[in-house]
DNA sequence: CTGTTAGCGCTTTCAA
DNA sequence: TTGAAAGCGCTAACAG
């Protein structure tokens, strides 16, 4: 391995120069800088990170730890994160929990003991591996999920106000009762998009009742559960707006089991887009989150913390688009 | 920060006692394990990875270098090489290219600075970067694409098997013109599922016949232009074979707008198995691919090498299965 | 079985 | 503007 004291000698200076060439920092007379490029060029010098690491005290990793891979929501929440980070030098690598909670713990510790720069964070049902990088000085910024009892940046898309259109537009279509499955009690996400649920019927003067709410877990079984308790009801609604997308693929199935014809007899609208929207029949109308953006807002508040430690905590809310398709046509 | 002297200060031992605790080196006697370990606790002592890394010269973790996060393949690949790392104690760490040689080059780059433990990596087109890993030492496994000039465990499917069985199929249901649109030239895995393509043609004594092979680039749009030039050909086939899942949906979508009915006036099968396959409409016939154990397989070499850097250089190959669902019913 | 010692390669005072 | 020197926290020889 090529070592920075190998470039020192080459160059004739001393390691402390080289060191300040490769940083860019102070000043350095034009033409030692010059010996010390060629000098890294010849011998192909690569800095040892783990030695920087340790002089620094901080490695120029950033770690995001999400709970599915296979959630094409982070695929470009991603791409934004990457394309803050790059320009300012950080790489950023993706740690993938399964919603499994010592998988978290893992990259918790390995983030703390790496000394990663920074932690992007799509945090589980319990914030005790945040609160632990938090009480540690690690920068974090929380996405997705608010974060309860613990200050963090944090970046979330207007959930109700999302649900709230999507509501709005199937009452606007013609459809009279409208259902909403959402996720579980205390998950943030579920219980804002039920408030715009809720929002949209008080608008428009129809007060929402209990029996046309439903909670499931948030996974495709569960929406499948929750369409079929809806439609043996009496009376059943005629449109229903749920809040993720595998339990509106689980809807979506139990409609077409029971032959309830989308979107003549039934409407529905989902949240968070997926890429194949258009593909099932019928396609698919759904409120989409900024992803993109999210991401890119997210590492530009951890970027502004790691130069500022001291700065206030705050929050963004991004705001969402409902995209109309099909199955949320006017009714019959 | 607590460090190694702290504990053992506390534990009343060396830090190299600590450090042979911590590592469950050597022998140390029960007692001042004991001692050490409670000190550990008390302090809640983390140790710090950057100095470990540099005395050792490597680090705990993994990297895997893949093209796009939003291919579901790499999701379970992931999960599978995941399994195998943890009790191995590595951290698996995601690195996402998006097929960009510049953002493959950075992360080559930090996984050398970082002296991560290994590499699994999809390579692009270009081997360059690759063998600049193998160069530096660095153990690596190449997945999905075989590496042409350079000498790495390599974990691959049976892609002429996979084509060979899809194509053989549609024959025997009765489609008497299969046509085949595949990859670019050059691309592994696209001339390997070509020939089996042909493979298939050849042994029911219909030798292929050029004007019905397409190459593509691997992307929706791309199936769809290929699609389109099958179908305005005289005579126009009745079934095809699609190389890849992206460029299925887009063929599809090209058979949707000219009203050809699947699978009656026309039979499909495609390379890849997606999670939505059962959810479009006609549901999708598809050669699937290991990716678990794919992703198992590759682990398992990396550790290898990992324990035995010497070991001969060795390339696995796994089978693909045959989903049958609607598309490649048998023609009207 | 345990402690002492000597760095790993880098950055950062400090002095010149 | 540059260099010398002192570690960052840990592990691995080596000696005891």
């Amino acid at each position: 391995m090529v070592t920075i004291q190998d470039v020192a000698r080459r160059a004739g200076v001393s390691a402390a120069t080289v060191s300040r060439v490769v940083n860019g920092r102070m000043n350095v007379a034009p033409e030692l800088t010059e010996r010390v490029r060629a000098a890294i060029r010849e011998l192909d010098y690569q800095g040892n990170a783990a030695a920087r690491n340790l002089r620094r005290r901080r490695s120029s990793l950033w770690a995001v730890v999400i709970s599915d891979i296979g959630n094409a929501f982070f695929t470009s929440v991603m791409r934004g994160i990457e394309d803050v980070a790059a320009p300012l030098g950080f790489s950023v690598v993706l740690c993938n929990t399964d919603d499994d909670p010592a998988k978290e713990e893992r990259y918790i510790d390995a983030a703390l003991a790496e000394q990663m720069a920074g932690v992007v964070i799509s945090p589980s049902r319990n914030p005790r591996h945040v609160k632990r990088l938090l009480a540690a000085g690690m920068p974090v910024v929380a996405i997705d999920r608010a974060l309860k009892g613990a200050a963090a940046d944090t970046v979330l898309v207007d959930n109700e106000g999302g649900a709230e259109a999507a509501v709005t537009h199937l009452l606007e279509r013609g459809y009279r009762s409208v259902a909403c499955i959402t996720g579980p009690e205390g998950v943030t996400t579920a219980d804002r998009r039920l408030d715009g649920y809720r929002r949209a019927l008080a608008a428009q003067g129809r007060p929402p009742v209990r029996p046309l709410i439903r909670r499931a877990d948030f996974r495709e079984s569960g929406g499948h559960e929750a369409m079929a308790s809806l439609l043996d009801r009496e009376p059943a609604p005629d449109a229903v707006f749920v809040a993720n997308s595998l339990m509106t693929i689980g809807a979506l199935a139990c409609l077409r089991e029971r032959d309830v014809p989308v979107p003549g007899g039934f409407g529905v609208v989902g949240f968070d887009d997926i890429p194949w929207a258009e593909l099932v029949r019928p396609s698919l109308t759904t409120v989409a989150q900024p992803t993109y953006e999210l991401g890119r807002a997210a590492a530009e508040l951890l970027a502004a913390r790691l130069e500022r430690p001291g700065r206030p905590v705050s929050t963004v809310s991004l705001g969402t688009e409902l995209r109309v398709r099909e199955s949320s046509l006017r009714p019959a």
